[in-house]
DNA sequence: GCAATTATCTGACTAAAGTCAGATAATGCT
DNA sequence: AGCATTATCTGACTTTAGTCAGATAATTGC
């Protein structure tokens, strides 16, 4: 009886009833589920109908419905995409942002009875969040996004965070070597971000140089996602777009107070070098030679 | 971002299109959901319509449809109940049970394969106990069950084997006063088990002397369970059932290396008293007095 | 014995979800 | 320019789920 897959499909019932009464508190706004659905992926930032049917699985004629009962709701309007009149895009009208803010405020007060309703929150919080990692780690999207955007910003944040966590003399931004966001966007370099469905999860810059290499930058994954290989993921893809931007070698700089990234350079092709800059922090320093 | 909301949240989502992917899994066998849900009930053992309607919450008219049309496929049969022929009792056919073992083998391989593509299984597996535990909560049903029932003779093997970690110089069953089962059913006594879904996760015996007072026995929770009450709920329903039975008078031995257990006694209303039998494990004494 | 109660079933609905074959309009490609 | 492709929409379905008012038959309580 308590054999792991008895565990896990136990589990699974119980996942499943909750969800049920989650699914069931949605109706509490008196429209169908498929409608509240689309309603709450416009208002988590999905605009493009495409992007939210392939989300939510719809049918394209199922979807054209849905919007435009929320259309007649008067929730939503779609306009044509600007690059493509094939393509629509939809927001929310004022109402619809009433009504969206409803619905975050039942699931907001959902989750926050569950955490009151329990005792021991931070062994739950953790034990969520190593499942929701588990259960999403193939649905991880990385995507190439500008070094200034709201989700790269929160990522670098969080590695600055931890990095004053780990180094013994703490972290200052200010005294490394920031690099500048252009020298991170096409076509000097690039960022690139993982999103574990809306939350971001890791990153890694790719920084472009006029001294015939690029650095990799700011290689950081959340806690909740580590284990999963997403550092190698990400090292991998930032490869893949020196290659598709003609560079041929690669630096980085680290620290020994982070051996999981050094292990992964040297396990990667990664050659140590002597320093290659005076920045304060790192005491190890990497280069690759990419290009088949 | 990382409020503890917003984890919950991502919990949810990633769980919500998890259970999706389950339960369309189901539709592999094309059957409707709600067929499928039905005959997975009755190959789990419940064989009464009414039961089975408030399990998964139907309304009598689809439950009945449901099941004529599981009987049109030769799955299940029906028959009038032995002791009142207006309730219904249905068991699966022969088809019916390769057909439910078919959906088993789904269910299991669909466990074992997140297991498999998981790493850190015992973390994994730990973290699911727990927010099982915790969802199910409210869903802990207490039921009198006779001690020779497999669900109690479960939570006894439980019992045993955790004792023998916990006590230094280990436990052997034989060696202590085996309550004879007769004395924990009624009329002389009592033995409740709690039921997580189909997982006992607790129990308590009530034994009957003829000293005038009757002794509670083999209380346990589950490691999964605990932190949730359930010692006490279960403490409490044998109070009650031995106030149904006419005890006045109630008393329990336990040992100094279960501190929660005599923490629960002291703080419950039980009066340490004096050693009053011979049992080489026990080497602390409790006394309530019950009946307002 | 008989009225009230209980468990299940049937018929006649509605609502929601999903499917699929075109229709329409914009865009890409040569 | 003209044809293939793409994104969305519409109409005409089907299936599944769910509701509700009786009908039927067994049982309980007096």
């Amino acid at each position: 009886m308590l054999d792991p897959i008895s565990r896990v499909r136990r589990f699974n019932r119980a996942v499943t009833s909750a969800v049920g009464a989650l699914d069931t508190s949605f109706l509490g706004r008196g429209r169908p589920l498929g409608a509240a659905r689309v309603l709450n992926a416009i208002g988590h930032g999905r605009s493009e109908i495409g992007e939210i049917r392939d989300y939510l699985g719809l049918d394209s004629g199922l979807m054209s419905r849905l919007l435009r009962g929320l259309e007649d709701e008067g929730l939503v309007e779609t306009h044509a995409h600007e690059e493509d009149a094939r393509r629509r895009v939809v927001s929310l009208t004022r109402t619809g942002k009433r009504e969206f803010a409803a619905y975050e405020d039942l699931s907001n007060s959902q989750a926050e009875g569950f955490l009151a309703r329990n005792s021991q929150r931070e062994a739950l919080l953790a034990a969520m969040d190593l499942i929701a990692s588990a259960l999403t780690r193939d649905r991880i999207a990385l995507t190439e996004l500008d070094p200034r955007s709201d989700a790269a910003r929160y990522c670098l944040a969080e590695y600055y965070a931890e990095l004053s966590r780990r180094f013994k003399q703490g972290f200052d931004v200010s005294l490394s070597r920031d690099p500048d966001a252009k020298d991170m966007r096409r076509p000097r370099g690039s960022f690139i971000v993982a999103m574990s469905d809306t939350l971001p999860i890791g990153c890694v810059g790719l920084k472009g140089t006029d001294h015939g290499y690029a650095e990799i930058k700011r290689l950081w994954v959340a806690p909740s996602a580590r284990g999963l290989g997403l550092g190698k993921r990400l090292m991998d893809r930032t490869e893949e777009a020196a290659r598709s931007l003609g560079i041929a070698l690669l630096r980085l700089d680290t620290n020994s107070a982070l051996p999981e990234a050094g292990q992964l350079y040297r396990t990667t092709g990664w050659r140590e070098i002597p320093r290659f800059n005076d920045d304060p922090y790192p005491d190890l320093f990497f280069e690759k030679q990419i290009r088949s």
